[in-house]
DNA sequence: GGACTTCTGGAACGATTATTATATAATTAA
DNA sequence: TTAATTATATAATAATCGTTCCAGAAGTCC
């Protein structure tokens, strides 16, 4: 926050709101400068290195940023205010609703905006890799205390279990992608979701 | 097959496999021209033009060649000669091995190699797109087959059933791509395939 | 009113993008 | 042996890539 100098001619959070979009419907690579620039209103070169020094820094902010807003409807697999299976359940219907929203680009921007990488930008693709590994251990976690607290038995595969959610979960951003409606994600959610009685129940 | 003329420097469909794994790898626009002819042989300019025609029409040309090769495991979905259960089973179960395989880059070409586009090559994307519709029919097919057939109840949501599957079968590019082993994809399609036994008991 | 600080417009940077032009080499058919 | 055909090497194309430079504009502080 510089108490002096010459104010920025444009609103920088609205900026970074709008590189989001380009970002989450193009991906890194194939979105270049100048469209960002562009959608940032129509800022120029000068002023953009000055507020967000490269391309790579001003995604990185982009990441947070949809965390921060979109993105939480993951934290429904670390809410330990109800039962695991309900955690999960409501972790997928809202993870599929949100990216299935037509007010916005369809899909996650975790999963999808650094799958195709030049070899000199691996480390973005690693960068959100990690992001989603966060969201896999909130997965583990939330089935870990299934099994402590008894919702599930001690025979339950953990490691399994989670993959099985997981992939799921990752499936929904190319079906969402694709232009598959949510009603029908979340019907296959609910049949998903069958598994888990058929687990406590044996 | 031309019977005059100079013959070609560099054997074709070697250097077709070669672009291959590297639009599997990076992408569609994440590889470069440059590296694609250093990967076919070192062939010049000329010799790529002439030969592919475009970018464009080498990467048809990949993914008519991934289809006819490794993409064959899906094909699994349309086998007739066994129960509906047996082929999807197999069909994923086959994609997973064939996708975790740590000879060629990991995932699916048809899911992964043109998910980051620019505006200005979305047929690129769309184009992949159809191929995965001809796999999600044969699914389709395949479940309709089961209801038919006493496989599975009349009373069977197929729309809601097919998407379970492909949208598992399409997270399986994301896990393998983030180096999940075989052996755990294999147990998570273990237990989805649960899912049928509970559906046809009912 | 300077001095200081920050942001902006615009031109330019070198590198890389996919693609094409030109001239020549290597083959077959007549 | 000449013509026709196809592939080659090399150079150059225009466009775009992310980024930097520079002079000036627009503020605050003393």
């Amino acid at each position: 926050m510089p108490r002096t100098g010459r104010p920025r001619g444009f609103n920088r959070d609205e900026a970074v709101v709008a590189a989001m979009l380009l970002f989450w419907e193009h991906g890194f690579e194939s979105t270049s400068l100048a469209q960002l620039r562009a959608a940032m209103g129509g800022i120029s070169p000068a002023s953009f290195y000055a507020a967000f020094e490269s391309k790579e820094g001003l995604f990185r902010e982009v990441v947070q940023q949809y965390i921060s807003t979109y993105g939480q409807v993951s934290e429904s697999f670390c809410d330990t205010t109800m039962t695991s299976k309900a955690a999960i359940e409501q972790g997928l219907r809202r993870s599929a609703r949100m990216q299935t929203e037509r007010s916005h680009p369809q899909g996650c921007l975790l999963v999808l905006s650094a799958v195709n990488c030049s070899p000199e930008q691996k480390h973005i693709r690693d960068m959100l890799a990690k992001e989603r590994e966060r969201v896999r251990n909130w997965i583990k976690d939330c089935i870990e205390r299934a099994v402590a607290n008894g919702e599930l038995p001690d025979s339950t595969d953990i490691h399994m279990l989670v993959t099985l959610f997981e992939t799921f979960l990752q499936g929904i951003s190319t079906q969402a992608q694709d232009g598959a409606p949510y009603e029908i994600i979340d019907a296959a959610i609910t049949q998903l979701m069958s598994i888990w009685d058929t687990l406590s129940a044996s």
